[in-house]
DNA sequence: CTGTTAGCGCTTTCAG
DNA sequence: CTGAAAGCGCTAACAG
């Protein structure tokens, strides 16, 4: 393997006008450019990017932070941000943390570690928090961005949603097709998007002076399996809803499959929705009516972001919000 | 931030053996050990893996090379992957490549350029081939694993399905409910995975004594819009068939709805049948019969091959075959 | 524009 | 069992 060195004696200059004419073209002269250039090519030289880095004290790595990677919405977020690290000369290093805690503050130790430059966390914990990092920071804030689902108060730059505005357009579409009993599938209790969609869907409920029945709504865990369950409980319970909202689409789907088998039909006895417009909404039968959301720009901005701040391109601390889309296909209906 | 020499100076030692009590416990005295121990406590000291990696020549990275991340399952693979790597102490470098050549290469270099210590391939393509490297590593073989789709005559280790069995397996079930015109949607026209299936179609046909019609078959891309695509060309001809085989089950989920549109019944009018297995197969309406492949086990398996590899625990070069498994729903019925 | 020089933080002989 | 010393491959002042 040859080093900087070899391309130096073979280019008859040294190796730190080798290390520039690499790096930084313009502050070498042509000809020495050139030779150097043929040099490397006559050496079969490659660069040793761990010593780079260890020298440069930067990574260009990113670690990512994904609950769980096989998920397809987190698979759109991943690929968007795969796409701009790697126009960035980028690197994205992927954990998944099954949204444990402690798995998540470890993977956050990278950066400590010089493993990482910055980390991409797509839930809403700080896994920072308390670990008395900061000060070896600039503005004492480790490099993160949350993106998708973010925290309160988020002191960390932020991809996000208007969540509760997003719920409450589906809601509103639900009160317009004349619902008046609308159940819920929920994600994950103590998320904020549950709390925020929740919000929302009480938001419209109050402008059509519908009051809010608590017992309409049901836990979920974002799972097929678990829209499925949920699903069996609100319609085999005493007055059922006419209209199942479902915080994401996998719960969509499991609950429309619910309800065919308890021999109802989709949308004429009971409308459902969900959240996301994963590629499978519009493949479900019948078609889904959905929030989208632009996942991949959520990845490429939570990625500009955290680069813009590595490269200290950035001032003060951005909190970007996306435009949802409501999409109504055939999932929902009028009540009869 | 605290280095290898604030934490000898504050426990009295020398670096040598800050190190040694660190990375190999043994060669170094209780007491002496407990001090370091101490010592890094008080310093709030980080190894700089950086540094670290640099000086020991290894970034216990593992560059893993998917076409699509965003596809079921390539996810679960990556989930499998990302495991096993976590427990024998390794990072995940992932690389979206779109099937692109060019990019593969490029993100194989890594390996030469210090960023990796191995590959796993998802693809059927050798990134390393013509690349004059080879010499570089022990056995002129680049640190490669090959999953899921795999090279012919694969001179690196490997871990498929025995593909040409499991499409049979599924032809068989078709055969022996009555069907003599199968229709097929292809995968990728140049992919081992296609023509392995192929043939095992044909085996089942052959068995059978059925007369394989070109014609019968469709080209597809994995996509869900493709299966869509081709259902429609294959009812829409003259004598349909009275069963489609799907080489993924995204594109019998899209072949579903055409069909459903096209006025016909799944299964009484026309089968379907998937391959994978993925989350959604068992939620689509109706359930999905395919082949069940172990892919949290593929990720797994490579990359225990890989580290094996890495760590020189491995001789020769290993070509594991995974066990598939029918699995019967209902989108499959006897022929009418 | 180019060369010299001094390390980055760590691991690893080699002596003791 | 421990310390001294060399050096991994590269970048970045600093001089010229």
């Amino acid at each position: 393997m040859s080093n900087i060195r070899t391309v130096a004696r073979l280019a008859g200059v040294s190796v730190a006008t080798v290390s520039r004419a690499l790096a930084k073209p313009d502050l070498v002269s042509p000809r020495t450019r050139k030779k150097v250039l043929a040099a490397v090519e006559a050496a079969g030289y490659k660069p040793n990017l761990m010593a780079v880095q260890f020298r440069s004290r930067r990574t260009r790595n990113l670690a990512v932070l994904v609950p769980v990677i096989a998920n397809p919405f987190f698979s759109r977020v991943i690929t968007g941000i795969q796409g701009c690290a790697r126009e960035a000369g980028y690197q994205v290093l992927l954990c998944n943390t099954q949204g444990r805690e402690e798995t998540e503050r470890e993977y956050a130790r990278m950066v400590q570690n010089f493993q990482a430059d910055g980390v991409i966390q797509l839930r809403a914990f700080d896994p920072f928090a308390d670990s008395g990092v900061g000060s070896d920071f600039p503005g004492g804030l480790p490099p993160l961005v949350n993106a998708c689902e973010v925290m309160d108060d988020c002191r960390y730059p932020s991809v996000k949603l208007d969540n509760r505005a997003a719920a409450r357009a589906m809601t509103d579409h639900l009160v317009r097709l004349g619902h008046r009993r609308i159940g819920v599938i929920k994600g994950p209790q103590r998320s904020p998007l549950t709390r925020d969609r929740i919000a929302g869907y009480r938001d419209a409920l109050d402008a059509a002076g519908i009051i809010y029945d608590e017992t309409l709504l049901c836990p979920g865990d974002f799972t097929l399996q678990s829209g499925h369950r949920a699903a069996g409980t609100l319609i085999t319970r005493d007055n059922p809803p006419s209209a199942i909202f479902c915080e994401n689409d996998e719960m969509a789907i499991g609950a429309i499959q619910r309800i065919k088998q308890g021999g109802l039909r989709v949308p004429e006895d009971i409308s459902v929705a969900g959240f996301d417009d994963i590629a499978f909404a519009s493949y479900s039968d019948p078609p889904l009516t959905t929030i989208a959301q632009p996942a991949e720009e959520f990845g490429a901005t939570a990625a500009r972001l955290l680069i813009d701040q590595l490269e200290g391109r950035q001032q003060g601390v951005t909190h970007s919000v996306l435009p949802y889309d409501l999409v109504v296909r055939d999932s929902t209906g009028p009540v009869r």
